[in-house]
DNA sequence: AAATAAATTTAGGTGTGACTAAATATTACT
DNA sequence: AGTAATATTTAGTCACACCTAAATTTATTT
């Protein structure tokens, strides 16, 4: 069976792997609040289960199998529907969605699902930005770029913000960075990695890297 | 903490109670499809908590302490609210929505019982006309009668049909019972119980006692 | 009032998913 | 290359919620 901690793991290693790297068991721990030696045991049985959810090798970390991968990409598609649904139709705040969205991912009919999903006319982004998984699990290849890698002069669109916290998504949404919104980049400090940022035509605001490493942008 | 499971034990106890008898283990185990040895084994836990859910004698079965009563009574309203919304507002039907709410009420936080409660303009009753208990837990005594209580001559509104079976749920709305209908009783059978029943000025169809000791009405 | 049947509890056990403490492997540093 | 620091795994434990089989209690017959 697919348990709610199983699926909660596969989310993560989807996360912790898009880069290519595999995931540490540390960085899995760190991100699900949970011990080292849980997660070793976890990610053994995650490797043991018949068909295999994940590759392990010991000391090496662990990668998803296609079939881990399939799984992970149901939840991703529940989850960020949810939120799309919570925030659409609920009247969420956009920052508050993710826990809830967290809990009911691992509850909901497929009908229930697919109803939210024609309800909200197959959203293709969540309210952070984040792609949504098709029916068919298939995820648009988006060729965002950190806000961190834009130099000034270049002017772009944010595409997604990348955090659960709460207070972190407040904090840009205060500052104006929210999907959808242009920006231009007036100015880069090479030795703290500030940006100065003109967001929506409004006074230039600075931007720490801790930040703008988090907000994903189409160039123009 | 109050678990899925132990929310589950409270709901059935408070159904199984209503009548005010004390619950029987057996009851409980067959209720929620479990061992009658499991279900001692929770029910002496239940008695054990602090505060204790539940009063407990050994061979006399359970009743609700205050606190139990309570509980039960918060996720029955969240099971009920989430049912209303799953006809109501995403188009489920009235016999598929036992299992979803089931499984939704012990996720939900109370911002989205708030949500919910307030979309559907704090609703009374459930699709099977249940009553929801309101936001201090307070439930309408409400002075329904068995329809197989009925005898010729008497006019009745359908109050409510009580089961979470789909099948049966569709049995009745294929008769035409559903919560709201007009009905007269135009004979009974003394000898298998049956009922002539005219319901809402349609010709009259006879009901056995396993569907009208089922179906709550008040009497005109 | 015994004997039998039915309901309930006790005893012992399982799988899941966490934990801590200790052992071991990997990586980074001098 | 050797040592120290860090990451990971192993070993042993726990709570939870279920199970079966056996013992016990209560209810029903005769
Ligand atoms: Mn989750
Ligand atoms: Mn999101
Ligand atoms: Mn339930
Ligand atoms: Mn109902």
């Amino acid at each position: 069976m697919e348990t709610t901690s199983i699926q909660d793991y596969l989310k993560t290693i989807f996360d912790l792997t898009r880069d290519g790297e595999t995931a540490s068991t540390t960085a899995l721990a760190t991100r699900l609040g949970i011990a080292p030696a849980s997660v070793t045991g976890m990610v053994q049985k995650l490797a043991a289960a018949e068909p295999p959810l994940v590759h392990y090798r010991k000391h090496q970390g662990v990668t998803l199998t296609a079939g881990g991968e399939q799984a992970a990409l149901r939840v991703i598609r529940r989850h960020r529907l949810l939120e799309t649904y919570l925030v659409t139709t609920l009247g969420y705040a956009w920052d508050n969605v993710h826990e809830e969205a967290c809990r009911l991912e691992h509850v909901i009919s497929e009908e229930f699902e697919a109803k939210i999903a024609a309800a909200l006319g197959n959203p293709e982004r969540d309210p952070h930005g984040d792609p949504i998984p098709d029916a068919d699990l298939r995820l648009p290849t988006d060729p965002s770029t950190p806000l961190s890698a834009l130099r000034p002069g270049q002017g772009a669109t944010v595409l997604m913000v990348r955090s659960d916290d709460p207070a972190f998504l407040r904090h840009v949404e205060e500052i104006g960075l929210l999907p959808g919104v242009e920006l231009h980049i007036k100015n880069y400090s090479h030795f703290d990695q500030n940006l100065e940022v003109e967001i929506d035509s409004q006074p230039a605001r600075v931007i720490g890297l801790a930040i703008s490493c988090r907000i994903f942008v189409s160039v123009h």
